[in-house]
DNA sequence: AACCCGTGGCA
DNA sequence: TTGCCAAGGGT
């Protein structure tokens, strides 16, 4: 790692606003500093690329203008707004800082990164975009750009995996965000690492601070950012219900924790769980495998049913950390409708209009819908 | 500290 | 198809 000079810092500051104030992006939130805009795009820009967020934003806007209106806004309302987005805790936690803000902050938001912290759905990174764009505080907002632009323009190789590595970032960019544009500073480094200084085929020959980019004047753009790579999606091989009586599906309310909480789908069982105790599993041909799975069914949810594979009816969905196989099975029910010991309910294809659904669901749906 | 939590784009 | 990336936070 190197380290710069107060005059060079003051260089890199003038050439990295200068671009900004003539080639930065013009955005839905970037037209004013209400602290709900930028709030609500930050949120939403987790994880997310900017192309996906514009007409999320501007619908959520459109339905939600105000935090109160948020505060108050009905579950299934919110949800169908973040409806594709993923990672939807972000939503759950969005309105519960948002009554917060109501209720706790009486509608006056905290405007220091550090009070920040306290609302839900709100770290380091946020905190500090939200502090520095909306109030103008002089604080680093850390993120995927600022670590790669930064680890190439002062070759720094901490590995950005490390949860410390963080504080060494905030460190060294404390001491180069200017006092008076701190908001306009972290939004261009984000604009830089989305232009010029991207993660692949970086265009570091036409960048406005190559002068400043050690990394490329070396040559070693390519080694920066220092990453250790994540281990790839575990195979979870599943076995989709779609139970029908005439236009009616039975679906299932998922837990209220974990992995799409609180989503509707088809049920979903696992084929491991009809393979525990068997003493060679390897051995299960396909038709055991259904009249095991109809066992299941029949002891966890008193359901009585003949399934019926159908061959090309397999539905794969990668997760980050999950890769789910699902093979679909068709049962016509045709007893009466009584769910009481089944966790679910019937609902039509004017429901799944409704209710917000995950993407799962939507692609095994899409296999069985009638047309 | 390591793991969990969605989805879409792209080479 | 596969792997990686994209304005991270919660636990």
């Amino acid at each position: 790692m190197i380290t710069w000079s107060p005059s060079k810092i003051k260089a890199f500051q003038k050439a990295l606003l200068t671009w900004y104030d003539t080639d930065g992006r013009d955005l839905p939130w970037r037209r004013d500093h209400d602290p709900y805009h930028v709030w609500v795009s930050e949120i939403m820009l987790q994880q997310t690329q900017v192309n996906t967020v514009i007409p999320y934003y501007n619908r959520f806007m459109d339905w939600f203008p105000t935090v109160t209106d948020l505060a108050d806004a009905p579950e299934e309302r919110l949800m169908k707004a973040w409806e594709g987005l993923g990672y939807y805790s972000r939503a759950r936690n969005l309105q519960k800082a948002a009554k917060q803000v109501v209720e706790d902050f009486n509608g006056k938001w905290p405007r220091t990164a550090e009070e920040l912290l306290d609302l839900a759905g709100i770290g380091p990174y946020t905190a500090g975009a939200i502090a520095s764009i909306a109030f103008g505080e002089p604080v680093p907002a850390v993120d995927g750009n600022a670590f790669r632009v930064f680890s190439r323009l002062l070759e720094i190789d901490d590995d950005i995996a490390k949860t410390q590595t963080r504080q060494v970032f905030e460190q060294v960019i404390g001491t180069i965000i200017p006092t008076d544009r701190p908001g306009d500073f972290n939004q261009a480094i984000m604009d830089l690492g989305s232009s010029y200084m991207t993660a692949k085929n970086p265009d570091s020959e036409n960048s406005p601070v190559k002068a400043f980019d050690q990394a490329y004047l070396d040559g070693v753009e390519d080694q920066y950012p220092v990453k250790t790579k994540k281990p790839r999606p575990v195979q979870i091989p599943y076995f989709g219900l779609v139970i029908h009586a005439d236009d009616r599906y039975l679906m299932e309310k998922r837990p209220s924790t974990g992995l799409l909480a609180n989503f509707w789908t088809f049920p979903l069982v696992k084929r491991e769980t009809l393979l525990t105790g068997l003493e060679h599993p390897e051995t299960v041909t396909d038709e055991e495998l259904v009249t095991l799975l109809e066992h299941e069914v029949a002891e966890t949810d008193g359901l009585k049913l003949h399934l019926t594979p159908r061959s090309g009816k397999q539905v794969t969905h990668t997760f980050t950390h999950q890769k789910w196989l699902i093979t679909l099975m068709d049962a016509e029910w045709s007893g009466d409708l009584d769910l009481s010991y089944f966790p679910g309910e019937w609902l039509t294809a004017s429901d799944f209009e409704r209710l917000a659904l995950p993407k799962v669901q939507d692609k095994m749906w899409q296999r069985v819908r009638p047309k």
